[in-house]
DNA sequence: ATTATATAGGTAAACGTTTACTCGGTTAAT
DNA sequence: ATTAACCGAGTAAACGTTTACCTATATAAT
């Protein structure tokens, strides 16, 4: 069923058939508009919307790069993403670049042919900072900041600071000797979070030691066997700051297995707050990324530029302190 | 920058450069083959998908709606099947209907208008049999089964047997009262799970009480409160069986909580197998689903449906004991 | 010498919409 | 009575591809 045949079974043009369909009925009777829109619901018409798209130039789609799906963070990112996609009438492409480079382009590239109207990007750690932008796709970076020369929008969260207070908090409640599990710093964001530790230590008068710290990947595999790494190599260590709340669960996995009493023998602080922490033994305490709102934020901020308004390109927002039961 | 811009500076005609593009070049020279690929390099050239796709009438895009990707069990069926599909060349559009069959019918409403090629729907549990499918696009039902009366495949998973092994374990690990969490039985995986446990102590020579049963929905919160209504209203309860992985955790929570052990004091099995629970405290012992394998069959299925190739419209996939330790 | 086949490329319609523009007719204003 | 404004609807081009079909030349086969 075409907006033709549609037109030929109402005795009308198919301009007017796509006036009603569009609400652009002013000058169109009821009697026709009503005819219309009965055979249009008698014949199961069901418009084409890439047709549509290729006429308007516009495909009321986003496409959202993520690294992994399956991990909570981005998830829940996804999840605010599509929610306030879907109020305002957009539909989203899904594409995992596993933190590849490679797999990013290439999505990018389809994105671009598919005519998205914008791409939401949680960049890969290693990430460049020129993308071949060659239809000019709108395109807004979602917690994974970039050094880009293009005019993109950004969303973003405090990491430094965030780890900077994290740090601090775990000094304030009596640790003496405080290790750091992250990631490697390929990446803003890990340099960020690495740098805000140091500069905790320091300002408070502790140390930097390099025995404690551990960097690999923002994952629980990192932080079970960064916990290990840290236990190995220290006499001591009475408190651990994460680079994300996957590590803290993996470090508190390694804990539970030596029998190390949390937060008796050692306090643990994430980032994040993905919303197992609150579920895990003990519940973590972390320092909490408006993940979701972030998400939001990005359609936002990606929709007012479609629109071509006058848009800040830049939004950071604070993190928080959610204290639980491992500190 | 358009094919016939290409062509036009390639002295070429369009259908020509559409040949070299799409590697249809056998009766091309190399000259104009190598011409034409230059320019189309030098000026950037992005190829339009969704014109390509009025033609060919294929978008190489499949739609997926699942009731959350913020659920662990249906982001790793969304991770399964997107890396399937892009494996293929094709793109997904993720759509969470929230367990809502207002929401998901307007998806696939979208979906369709979208042409999609196929949409893969994990349903909502109070999904009706029957969907408008008036474009008639291909559509397989994942995890979730309805009795429908179109043509659409099914991946499924045998729950009603899989609740059955598991409440007999436990029942072997030496627990005489087995409570069952799980989900209202709205849905006819909840049916066959709840019908699984029922069998099983019948089966066995034990009574069903409901007492011990309590239903609610598949999350963390139901297991929480389900174990703490279970603890409540029976003298002793030694085991549970849950309805799913989220309830186990809840369930765990919960008997942490009142300071009751596990698995001595009582032993608790779940149900899919994400991947949480192998770092939870206890890991949690489950009956497996290979869920990312069935996002990926999921595709398969489709495409052989796309490709209108014959095609077994059911597959049914088992479960698997994977022993932790709360049991 | 004729015919067949392979090579290289062009023409133009079609995919299903939207929309600027046109065209009568009716009503209201001057 | 003329003009202006409003109604209701139709015409046809355009969006960017693909592809069936056509043309023309060169080579090979009979």
């Amino acid at each position: 069923m075409t907006i033709k045949k549609i037109a030929k079974l109402a005795n009308v043009s198919s301009a007017t058939v796509s006036k009603v369909i569009n609400g652009k009925d002013k000058y169109i009777s009821e009697a026709t508009r009503k005819r219309v829109l009965e055979i249009v619901e008698r014949e199961g018409y069901v418009p084409n919307a890439v047709a549509k798209s290729l006429k308007v130039k516009r495909t009321k789609t986003l496409g959202i790069v993520i690294p992994d799906v399956m991990n909570l963070f981005f998830s829940e990112l996804a999840r605010g993403v599509e929610d306030a996609a879907e109020k305002m009438g957009y539909s989203i492409i899904l594409c995992n670049s596993d933190n590849k480079v490679s797999k990013e382009e290439k999505y990018i590239q389809i994105l671009q042919e598919k005519m998205v109207d914008g791409i939401i990007l949680a960049a890969s750690e290693s990430s460049v900072s020129k993308y071949f932008n060659k239809r000019g796709t709108p395109m807004v970076l979602l917690d994974r900041d970039l050094s880009v020369d293009d005019q993109v929008g950004k969303i973003t969260v405090d990491n430094e600071s965030g780890i900077y207070e994290a740090t601090c908090f775990l000094i304030n409640k009596g640790c003496r000797d405080i290790g750091y599990i992250s990631s490697e710093i390929s990446s803003k964001i890990s340099f960020q979070r690495l740098s805000g530790y140091k500069k905790a230590l320091l300002d408070r008068g502790f140390q930097v030691s390099e025995s404690m710290i551990y960097l690999n990947n923002y994952t629980i595999e990192t932080g079970y066997y960064g916990m290990l790494e840290l236990l190995k190599n220290n006499i001591r260590v009475d408190g651990v700051c994460c680079g994300n709340d996957m590590i803290a669960i993996g470090a508190i996995k390694a804990l539970n297995e030596k029998g190390i009493n949390i937060p008796t023998d050692v306090k643990i602080i994430g980032f994040d707050d993905i919303y197992i922490t609150q579920y895990t033994e003990p519940p973590i305490t972390t320092m909490a990324q408006p993940i979701y709102k972030m998400g939001e934020e990005a359609v936002k901020m990606i929709l007012s530029i479609i629109e071509g308004k006058e848009t800040e390109l830049a939004k950071v927002f604070d993190t928080k302190l959610i204290e639980r039961g491992t500190t």
